[in-house]
DNA sequence: CCGTTTGTTGCCAAATTTGCAAGATTGCCG
DNA sequence: CGGCAATCTTGCAAATTTGGCAACAAACGG
């Protein structure tokens, strides 16, 4: 718990009233309007601070969320350390991807705008992929180099796109289910094997 | 087996001529000498051409293994429909994987590539998701609208999880482990439970 | 209180991207 | 065969984006 210090929380403030800003202006007036200039004037900043912080509005739109995910591991750290690997992700991840997410028609609207551009599908598959490896070392510390193979990745892997599946589905699906239990569903059916 | 028509064989083909060039050029003298004006140069072609046909040197570079990526699941196709899914999987897979790989060495320098840039990191998981996305396909046409749910998305995504972990496992592995055994063990792993 | 480190910003040059149109090649139909 | 339509290839140039550099300011560590 100790503080990161005064400076560096002022840089965490900018790049979070930066990429809240691009994620409100994409809310509001669609991806076409989010650009390094118009969202740094929106957090009243210079262009040349966006450009800083991140390499395109991608980035900064999926900032947040990044390090929501990235956050999703040390969820998993504060856990029992004797506690099985499979309770800690079923107690742990339905919980903190319903906060992650949030609504769900906003949610939706988000999944629209990575499905239409190539570039934002990109920047969300790389968060993904930088989550899966978060979860992959904190599996394989878990372990305890049990399993010095696949293992980690595996699981890491698999856990990742349970979440992907179940939050997919649950944004698109119009007759209101409930995210918590799709999500517990896929990691149960994982866990069980998808014979 | 419908010929695609010339006009179609001639544009893949320098599709393929630039993306090669791309290839043999990240090999011979690393990414940073793959450029539109270097490739299209080394393929005869003008520098205004490669923009036609890739967004960038990244999309070049890994073209060629995104389409045999996305004939996965024309294999997959290929098999007794009456066959369950798991053994289509457990029966193409592997052996195509290994014939995509090729070189192990090869393969190794370009997960490293993969590993040190970000743009590199990003298109190679567009190019699994686009697998992904193809191979939720022919599973939803497996299965005949049994599983509404999750399912097929689910089992493309580990699919292609198991594919990704066995791969990179593989490729930096120096005691010359079999591909095709490791990736049929992740399979097989994931069929029969996680837990 | 002072030296060092680092975040913020403006300026501007370099690199990249894109729109447009012309020429060349192919597909299609009478 | 003849010719119209579609589209691949290419050059050119404008528009946009990117990145280096340095100055200023704020915070850190004595």
């Amino acid at each position: 718990m100790t503080q990161p210090g005064l400076r560096e929380r002022k840089k965490a403030a900018t790049r979070a009233a930066l990429s809240r800003a691009a994620w409100t202006m994409l809310l509001a007036d669609g991806l076409e309007s989010v650009t390094p200039e118009s969202v740094s004037a929106a957090a009243d900043m210079a262009p040349r601070t966006f450009r800083y912080h991140f390499r395109n509005r991608e980035e900064a739109i999926l900032d947040e969320l990044a390090q929501q995910h990235l956050a999703l591991a040390d969820r998993i750290r504060e856990r029992p350390p004797a506690e099985p690997i499979w309770d800690s992700l079923l107690a742990v991840l339905p919980p903190e991807v319903v906060r992650i997410c949030g609504d769900r028609a906003v949610f939706a609207t988000l999944l629209r705008v990575i499905g239409d551009d190539p570039a934002m599908l990109a920047q969300n598959l790389t968060v993904l992929e930088h989550s899966r490896i978060s979860l992959a070392r904190v599996i394989a510390e878990r372990a305890g180099g049990q399993h010095p193979g696949t293992y980690p990745n595996l699981l890491a892997g698999v856990a990742v796109t349970a979440i992907s599946t179940a939050v997919t589905h649950w944004a698109l699906d119009t007759t209101g289910t409930d995210l918590a239990a799709v999500l517990h569903d896929c990691l149960q059916k994982i866990r069980e094997g998808l014979s």
